[in-house]
DNA sequence: TATGAATGAGGTTTCATTCAT
DNA sequence: AATGAATGAAACCTCATTCAT
């Protein structure tokens, strides 16, 4: 049976910001998302934070550094959300598209420290922690991984599905689009920001949903 | 004094770039995607192109203008294969399979290009021309609809998708699995960047296919 | 950070430029009337004024604004010192050799920012403010031409000359000797550079009021 | 008596420069006065002049001797001119008028080519030769110092006269002009290019030839 | 004779960081 | 605790010139 029993595992964050270097992670993470983590310079940082140059170093020790404290401030909290879904008594098929959906609303949430990241973490040369990031990414995937074979093992799931990449799939298909915004307002005819938010949390969210549904219960 | 930026512009699909330009396109190429392109200096390509760094300027014009290049390079003849494709008579499921596998093909050449697109393209203040990436993915694009509409008036795909957001599907999942290589090569238990490369283009191409099949083919 | 360049476009006319701004300036001045503006590094200007080759650009944020910084700490108070002598109760000659002396002792003590803006002034493709120079210019041609209507109404000065050249006369014929230094040197038999400094004083000076005195005063 | 007879120092000057270098020259000439020696660069005269870079270096030996070439094309038969005037049979005032005249259009048509030397002459660590033109300046303030002591001896011309500084005043009353055009255009009220070249073929060379007249002829 | 290709040197500016206060 | 001043390093790019052809 699926396991939903996990030991909170509290990594001991000192997540303890205070406004200011909240105020800093902030500005950062919208710079990084916007031009780049190198193409960002902690002045630009300090300017748009309105705060003295010298305090990101002083705050968070080096510009690599700042990123970390991001990936700590911003992914550390997942799974205890999609706990909280796997513990609702719900059908597999409505509990696979609240699981799709909550992932979707998170990473929405936290679109730009992912983006970050998707570019960050491969690159060689960067002395950044990934681990966090890591750690949640796999218990993600675990929790779906989990939950596909408890469904699979009571007859609701087909089981000649590729388990593991059903994540790279959500995710990717939601990256896809956000890193091609332009194009894809375009494409979408969408006129306006929100516009293409909304598109994200409605129809790109039920595509992405419906993806998954015909994989895992549909005959081939 | 021979003006390549002119060419440049003109955008001949046919680019005749010599032999020592082609060296410092692929030493970028490799660069801009693993360190990214504000993490790589002129400096560096130069060394590992082992060309003088003035030889950037002089055949490129600056380094913005060697990631055009490197763009229209890259991107470009992309259409004609799909249309290779397209004009085979083939059942539909099958065409769609050899769709799903050209495209996945064509980016995992060009896979170090579109991760530089995919992270640049939306950078603001970035000069960068992305016609010819933008043209392409339209057409790409293009070109699927046109298929799966075909297929739907024949009644053999399914209406009820989201046609448009297809190719994000195909893209997307490819990249969330190339963007977290480190990971994915843990959880597949894939021990060498050969096993890597061979699953991208059996397993996850095989995820991929059965994903976009399952999508309009079953039903609901 | 205290943005400096903001200052200098308030254009305070009390510039409180600390001792090692003024330290740069007075280098920059040297340096630019000696090689020009464009064969003078900043790298040579920090090294001859004893200051980090950065500090240039933190403090006057490039080398063309530290040569706006420079004509405004150079070129701003000369109308106060000019209305300081017209408000003298003199006979009008004699005034007319205070006026003349006074700006040839002005020119003479900024000679050599007056120098660089004689090249630059005129110089296509350089993107220097000049209006401290073009106001400081028109406040003191418009000093002497009234000057002049006021002689040439109480019938002291003739009529038909043209006014608005006096100034002209005056600063060209210093600056033609001053940029001509070693061909004046050779040709006035003077030895040193003290020699030539003290003929500029005295000599010169006199010989420039005698030509505007005889073009004002005597009979045609 | 005034000595006119001179010999014609031929200088070996080579000026055999074919229609290419003329070209180059011309350029080179314009460049140089509208944006410094220091601040134009080989490759613009090149692309100006429609030649190859390689060009300049070929036939000139390097961008400094390219300015010297440009010396002797501009700076050597002036004192031909002058002697011109000076053996028509005319009244000391009329030769006077004629003389300066006859300066000013040379500066005039050569005014480019002045301007650079003007700046250049005196800058230090610049390796040009220059004696063409200290030759031709000693030249040309000779044969004026001899024409006034001539007039002077004939009691046609004032004594107490600083006769050396004469030119500095015809000269130097020109270039103030030209130097600071944009700023004697508005204060003159010419609209156009042309009324300046006019005016300072007519006006400027009244009020010049009046300014040497009234020291030369004027009681004190 | 003439030139496209190539280069070493040096240009200005920006960077992240440190240090004295 | 917090910051303005300062700096060495390195960024990208342009320069005048050379050289093989």
């Amino acid at each position: 049976m699926f396991n939903f029993v996990l030991v909170f595992n509290l990594r001991p964050l000192l997540m303890d910001f205070n406004e200011k270097q909240i105020q800093i992670l902030k500005v950062a993470e919208k710079l990084f998302a916007e031009i780049g983590f190198d193409g960002t310079s902690v002045r630009h940082i300090a300017k748009e934070a309105d705060v003295n140059v010298a305090m990101i170093s002083y705050y968070f020790g080096s510009k690599e550094k700042l990123l970390e404290a991001l990936l700590l401030y911003r992914v550390a909290d997942f799974k205890m959300e999609l706990e909280t879904v796997m513990v609702q008594n719900l059908p597999h098929i409505e509990k696979l598209d609240a699981l799709v959906s909550l992932m979707i609303n998170r990473i929405h949430r936290n679109r730009r420290t992912h983006k970050i990241i998707n570019y960050e973490y491969t690159n060689k040369c960067r002395q950044i922690d990934f681990d966090a990031y890591v750690e949640q990414k796999r218990d993600s995937l675990g929790i779906i991984e989990a939950f596909v074979k408890d469904g699979q093992n009571k007859g609701v799931f087909k089981t000649d599905v590729h388990t593991k990449l059903l994540g790279a799939t959500v995710i990717g298909t939601y990256f896809q689009v956000y890193n091609n915004k332009p194009f894809y307002k375009k494409l979408l005819e969408l006129d306006s920001d929100e516009a293409f938010e909304n598109y994200m949390l409605t129809s790109l969210t039920q595509h992405i949903q419906q993806t998954i549904k015909s994989l895992l219960l549909n005959e081939k």
